[in-house]
DNA sequence: TCGACGCCTTGGAACGTTTCAAGAAACATT
DNA sequence: AATGTTTCTTGAAACGTTCCAAGGCGTCGA
């Protein structure tokens, strides 16, 4: 029952009937080796079951080959982290990358990341959840330890990945404004994060673009009762026909506002979110938003990280904008055709 | 701008002006230390900010300490991945260890986890999405790693915690009886999978227990739309006055379907699911259905987990089962009672 | 005063890899 | 045939810990 030793790369040698350095070269792929002797280590290495260990494996070069992502806080729940999270560990294991993951315990925003690395650390990390100045970045930079981040960061110098939120809700604005809604309402985050900012920023852009009316701007947290309870007021203060937000969870209590007004999204007023959650399409009308590509962004995230750590060059990096896609479902369609 | 050489347990000695070995002692808490000597070593980690390498560390007792955890595809979005994975990472942590992410590239549902252990492997696993017969947990008892489950296991030796899935449901229907509604009909997924015939047979039961009559059950792939379609018919064959669904999505998708048939979910028919996804609370009226705490279930498996690392007896286990809470929400209120 | 016994500290081997300089073998060039 | 060159293989050091046996130095009892 006891389990028996792992066999060691020393066995693997003995097997093949060559030296410990011979079978490292055949493992990483090292060149000039022979097609015989690569054979017989492989057989080798396949009849005892030899797995590498990690920890020998970094010892000498210093090398964890670990990234490591911190869970945001779970007080926001986030459905799209397992795209995310499933594309950022297939791409990283893509370069013999494994993925580490950590927690934020405290309040601290830089703790973990000081504990993680005090208990043996990793060769990157990816962040995510980027604020004005954020802490972690100043941390990681005077470390001299790569990272990227998925959120804008002012320096040039970082690398970053974020979606154009501001492309994004101009887009939606110019799709409403383009079945005939003139009239709009933006309802967003309160000033001072740099997502809604950002988007507060692309509807303004929109409207103007489209040359429609912005009949008001509200800015509540992000809680479906917000979107709901704030509809009444909206709707007789303003009269918008159109209620562009910030994010789907306004959107969908915006909509259930509507109707307990009485009145039905898509038919008598637009309305779109942002995200693409899963009940924006579990609802009906479907509520037309903007999907980030999780997936397309977790790739670049990791291809920048991993061409940092070939540390090379100081990599020239900089930030990359991804615009999200428009998803159009019945909450904006045309009220001039017919109903469906 | 070069990263300057991190200082090692030799550059803590030094500085501390003792030997390597004290200071292994000191960091270890190992008996028979001075508390002057133990203040020296102290300081000069403190002053070098010295961090142990993990390498070195899982050297010389073979240990990696990790844990790894393969994320399911994504074909299924899993929105309650970031609170499982969150109170996952923070278990382990608490006993220093932690956690590795991998996940699975092609279609063979093994060939991660030997990947894995080739690359360098893990402590233990935490497994997630168990099937009947499940040849991953053949696969690691073959090799002797330590393992936990989430879901059902056959091998009572399997450290095992699941969902009890039919004693929710089985609450569910109880609590749309007691609202007083008789005629019941289940919509439930293609029988096989384990836990969707676990909630059948808790609906079974339900049903005999509250002395109320099934008059359908229905079974399709988990999929809004099919739930939608299929009411027209359920309608028109069964009359059923509650509609018990295996899922949210599902239920989700017969909401709208009686919508569709003017029929008033909550008020005509009572609905209910199963997950609390993120939808359920925002629609109108919200879903009454069932949340696994996966806070609970994510630290009881690392908790078993870990006791299995310990490695002192061959730790007796045994499956356990988690009652999911009865969320309870406009789509079964007693139709009795005056409209909110 | 001497010896035995504790407590604390220490040197050094071991862990399983990578890496690099150097050796051996095969081949090409004269 | 001798020399140079290239291709493949090897031995051994190094990586940063832990762990164990042994050493030093008090203290206590006789």
């Amino acid at each position: 029952m006891a389990r028996q030793r792992r066999p060691t790369i020393k066995d693997v040698a003995t097997a093949a009937g060559v030296a410990v350095s011979t079978v490292s070269n055949v493992l990483n792929d090292h060149p000039h080796v022979t097609d015989a002797t690569r054979r017989k280590v492989l057989d080798a290495v396949e009849k005892l079951g030899y797995q590498a260990s990690r920890a020998a494996k970094s010892l000498p070069g210093g090398r964890t080959h670990l990234i490591a992502y911190c869970l945001p806080g779970d007080e926001e729940p986030n459905p799209a982290l397992d795209v995310f999270l499933h594309r950022i560990v297939a791409t990283a294991a893509a370069s013999s990358l494994e993925m580490l993951l950590f927690v934020q315990q405290g309040h601290d925003s830089v703790e973990p990341y000081r504990d993680l690395l005090r208990r043996g650390g990793a060769d990157g990390f990816v962040l995510s959840g980027i604020e004005y100045d954020d802490e972690r970045v100043a941390f990681l930079q005077d470390r001299d330890i790569p990272f990227v981040c998925f959120g804008r960061v002012g320096d040039p110098g970082v690398t970053a990945v974020d979606v154009d939120g501001a492309a994004g809700i101009a887009a939606a604005v110019e799709h409403v404004a383009g079945v005939g809604r003139t009239r709009f309402a933006f309802i967003g985050w309160p000033d001072g994060s740099a997502t809604g900012d950002d988007r507060l920023r692309g509807y303004l852009d929109g409207v103007e673009r489209s040359r429609a009316a912005s009949v008001a701007v509200k800015q509540v947290r992000n809680d479906y009762d917000r979107g709901r309870k704030l509809v009444a007021d909206l709707m007789e203060d303003s009269r918008p026909d159109a209620i562009v937000c910030v994010s789907d969870v306004l959107a969908l209590g915006v909509m259930d506002g509507l109707r307990a007004l009485d009145l039905r999204p898509g038919a008598d007023v637009a309305v779109t979110g942002f995200d693409d959650v899963p009940a924006s399409s579990l609802t009906s009308p479907g509520l037309t938003t903007l999907r980030q590509p999780m997936d397309r962004i977790g790739s670049l995230l990791v291809e920048r990280l991993v061409s940092q750590l070939g540390r090379t060059a100081p990599s020239p990096s900089g930030p990359v904008l991804i615009e999200p896609d428009l998803i159009i479902r019945q909450s904006t369609r045309n009220p001039m055709l017919a109903d469906t």
